[in-house]
DNA sequence: CTGAAAGCGCTAACAC
DNA sequence: GTGTTAGCGCTTTCAG
């Protein structure tokens, strides 16, 4: 069949075990030898099987990627990151998309165990006690990348998504905006909810009462259809805000077409502000204002701490906390 | 350690051959015993391990898929189909980005052969002698999606760029359009030279010199922002053309975008057409009419596809053609 | 229908 | 520096 490390042994008159040094970069050779096995493997056109290496080191030098779904640009992005990292690394990836399903995102998960990855990088939308119990008797570094859990126990890397919007108000705030209608992402997912509770309690801090901020909020399921839809109803409103604030950059398009093909001005009669920033952001007329949640960024943090768990490096810190910022373009005057 | 195939013999009191019947749903076995072997997995808490079953059967159930950048929306959406289908198939995809870069398709394709996958779906640019050789030489499948090579022995799945861009001519001149620009994707990948070579061998039937037909042409690399430039070169032009034929949907918002940034009405004044019919093709205004390449079915016909070609089913033809289809929308009119 | 035994291709002590 | 020898956890004949 294909060429085993043991035919590379007997074509350059060593053993085994010199072959495998040889091909993992042991020092422990003479050089003489070295190059001996390696004109051996050259002229035999031999490739380690990855799968027996595994078997025998433990370590597959492959890592569990689960995310909700590839095909969404926002996602795409933290798979990038990861790859990025990974590839430098030398490690492989084997990605599923969960489709925010719990079962699946827990199927997946333990399908990956089997497969004997490495470690896994892990985005989702709640981390139930389900998720914990399966993440802690994983043997394996488990990262929540753009996932927000509870437990303090886990590694992950996210955006505070708590600060950003509350720092999103004040700068609409200090623009001299009125009402704000504040478009969300669902629910399910803590770091949705973060997002509406810092909406809500700038607003109650403002004074208002529950029953003044409840016609400004509109619940969105991130997709651009909603955006439109969520536009229609704030042009129903009796005062309608000034400034519509959306919880993810494709929703925000919806919301500035929907407004638009009503005949509104954007920024001029509504301005709207969107969440990712996502390369749709620059892709709509006005260009779209937005908080910058770096996903590639994520993604590379994500899989740099990975690979430091995977290799006993020093850790000071397993939850990082990366940078906001609001980008100012022209759906914002 | 972890729980083994042997412990789980020991507590059912048979032996590991029926264990391993058992977990391979072999039929083999009599009622009870699996039930007994079935309470023991259950009682330990058994996973089998895939490397270990990869080694001794030396299928992997996972397959590589290379890609040029999962970043990229409609690769992505490729990526998912395929995804959809590995999933329905229990099969796992181990996933790279390529970055159009040759060297580095090939070593990804080398690595993945490392890690023992049973078949490869590849999507890149220019198929090389150097590609077909590596492919070859590899004992198993492989898939090219959404890449044109000359060779007739490679399985590909693809839809017909030649005749989809004569269609669109066709569709955009039966509409009564004057001078058709054409936005180029990168020549370096066979699809793109050959919506090209459909592009002029359209005007050349239609009795234009290669020299009227030059001024229409720009070369795009698939951005937005080459999209933007391509509008302005389009717009500095003498005689300006009616229509704008864009080969794909990023760049072809580009387009939009820029005409309408120099007070260009579309497709009043200039109406665009896109390539690819991504989701970004239903969030501009004026939403753009394009031509569907439906990168998701191709995903999921290739990762079927190699299903088959894996579990040794009859095949009658290895190369696929896709439908491809006009999208009429609010660009053209 | 079930068990015994021989690997799959490589790593990792442990000797020498 | 290099070789020997056990496995890694499972599948797969081959018997019976």
């Amino acid at each position: 069949m294909s060429v085993t490390i043991y035919d590379v042994a007997r074509e350059a008159n060593v053993s085994m075990a010199t072959v495998s040094r040889v091909i993992n970069g042991n020092t422990n050779v003479k050089p003489v030898t070295r190059q001996k096995v390696l004109d051996a493997i050259e002229k035999l056109g031999f490739r380690p099987n990855a799968v027996a290496r595994g078997l025998a080191s433990r370590k597959t030098t492959s890592v569990g990627v689960i995310i909700p779904d590839i095909s969404n640009l926002f996602v795409a992005d933290l798979a990038r990151g990861i790859e990025d990292i990974a590839t430098m690394y030398k490690y492989h990836i084997i990605l599923s998309s969960s489709d925010q399903q719990k079962t699946k995102e827990i199927d997946l998960f333990y399908n990956m165990l089997e497969k004997q990855v490495d470690g896994i990088i892990f985005m989702g939308t709640a981390i139930t006690d389900e998720h914990v119990q399966a993440f802690k008797q994983a043997n394996i570094p488990v990262i929540l990348a753009a996932t927000v859990a509870d437990s303090e126990e886990l590694a992950s890397v996210n955006i505070d998504y708590y600060e950003a919007i509350k720092d999103t108000l004040e700068f609409i705030y200090e623009n001299g905006k009125g009402a704000t209608g504040f478009v969300t992402s669902p629910l399910g997912n803590r770091s949705n909810e973060l997002k509406k509770e810092a909406y809500l309690d700038y607003w109650k801090n403002e004074g208002k009462s529950e029953s003044d901020i409840e016609p400004y909020l509109f619940d969105g399921d991130d997709s651009y259809q909603s955006g439109m839809k969520a536009s229609e109803y704030f042009l129903g409103l009796e005062n309608r805000p000034q400034t519509i604030l959306v919880s993810s950059d494709e929703m925000a398009l919806g919301v500035i077409h929907g407004l638009q093909d009503q005949g509104v001005r954007v920024p001029e009669e509504i301005a709207v502000v969107g969440f990712d920033n996502t390369r749709l952001a620059t892709m709509v007329r006005p260009t779209l204002s937005t908080v910058m949640q770096p996903m590639y960024d994520i993604g590379a943090v994500s899989m740099r701490l990975l690979t430091k768990l995977l290799q006993g490096e020093e850790v000071e810190e397993k939850q990082v906390t990366l940078p906001h910022r609001i980008i100012e373009r022209d759906s914002t005057k």
